[in-house]
DNA sequence: TTAAGTTTTCATTAAGTCTTTATGAACATC
DNA sequence: GATGTTCATAAAGACTTAATGAAAACTTAA
């Protein structure tokens, strides 16, 4: 990604459709990861961590459903873009597909114009979408750059911090439940201790001086939308 | 949650039982967090706050009615749907089980057609409306923001004193007993004193100015329609 | 492997919230 | 009018929750 070009994983166990797939990709300038089943798509989306991740659903070992829900369980690929891929043209099954946390299906037999057309919308929206400059009250986010700006100087938060305050200022003026920040930012699965946030929220105050950022006693923090 | 996803919080010490409903769950496009004991389960919920928690009764540790009491204590748990999984098909177990404040149970062995069907059944019955702005005569009250707005002008109320307006005001004009006010806010397993109530009341009129509330006397509190 | 930086935990302090108590007023009942 | 019930109000103390400083545990890059 910091050379603009974009990542994709596909895991599928039939070697022939990861070949054709691949090579359609390639030649449309994307950087290929590939996997034969649940377990090393895991492995290697974790390694990769692509733009797109195209998962088989039925694959031996995990199957993709499973791949999916195990990936969305961890922070790092909460927003990254999921694609099934189905021999079922069960409509049910596509749309329980999507509801598991995919942001697209596609029916096989797979015609690599419409698989490359849905890869380039998806990612085209993602990047306009997501990876976009939030800006409140002279304070801009950047998620591509990670930086921070306010009043013309730039500021470094770590990793955690910047997620968090991304969380925020996502939708300013919204309190944040301390659970909710939790799974967003640490995911359902890490039991951390209850001052944790604490200590973040305080690092990115004492980092950016002003302090945007309120503390609803009981409930949870807020970004103030003027301050 | 904001996805609208549902999420799920199994405890059961039986990993292959886990594995089967979690699997089942997923596949039905519900999120799903796991737990191998009571305690585990306790911490878990409390993080990931899940619309439904499945619990088995016998577990290490705590057992799932332990469970259930411990977390019914909690008002953030008191509308969460709890089920338990009991492999003793006792009928006075499950009767017991109920009305320690669990909203179903299923006899193990689980078939999994019956378990989704029950879990889809108390899902949907469930949807609730929560979070939306409520207003009434200029009284604007946002329990996304959690601020109450009132002349364009913005007050902050302690999280008690918000619950509690925001129960009066989910019903402008109809009374709320003093019981009901005690449930609903305060929730089931919390004693209190009895000027409690009347002194979140009066907090909230004075930080308000105004007074849209008014008292019943030997009865409780109402929101007025007009004031 | 060291070193720097990040993330988490812990102990302490500070701030606020919640509950209780005391007191008085309003109102109904006898 | 006395008595009893119920609520309003103010003030105090108990209790909860968050801020803070410092250190330990962990990661990452050099």
């Amino acid at each position: 990604m910091d050379n603009g070009l974009k990542k994709v994983l596909i895991a599928d166990d039939e070697p022939d459709i990861l070949e054709i797939l691949k090579y359609n990709l390639i030649k449309e300038g994307y950087v290929v990861v590939t996997a034969e089943n649940g377990d090393e798509a895991i492995a290697k989306a974790k390694q990769a961590l692509p733009d797109l991740i195209v998962l088989d659903i039925m694959m031996p070992g995990k199957n993709g459903v499973e791949v999916c829900q195990i990936l969305r369980a961890q922070p790092q690929f909460k927003d990254t873009l999921i694609m099934f891929l189905t021999a079922l043209s069960d409509e049910a099954t596509q749309i329980k597909g999507l509801t598991t946390g995919a942001d697209d299906y596609i029916s096989k037999p797979v015609s690599p114009n419409i698989f490359i057309s849905k890869v380039g919308s998806l990612l085209r929206r993602v990047t306009k979408e997501h990876n976009k400059v939030i800006e409140v009250n002279g304070l801009a986010i950047d998620p591509e750059k990670f930086i921070v700006q306010y009043s013309g100087q730039d500021f470094a938060l770590a990793k955690k911090e910047f997620e968090l305050l991304h969380l925020l200022i996502s939708k300013p003026g919204r309190v944040f439940l301390r659970n909710e920040i939790l799974s967003q930012v640490w995911g359902n699965d890490v039991i951390v201790g209850d001052r944790t946030i604490d200590v973040h929220i305080r690092k990115i105050r004492q980092k950016l001086g002003v302090d945007c950022i309120t503390t609803v006693k009981g409930v949870g923090y807020k970004f103030e939308l003027a301050c």
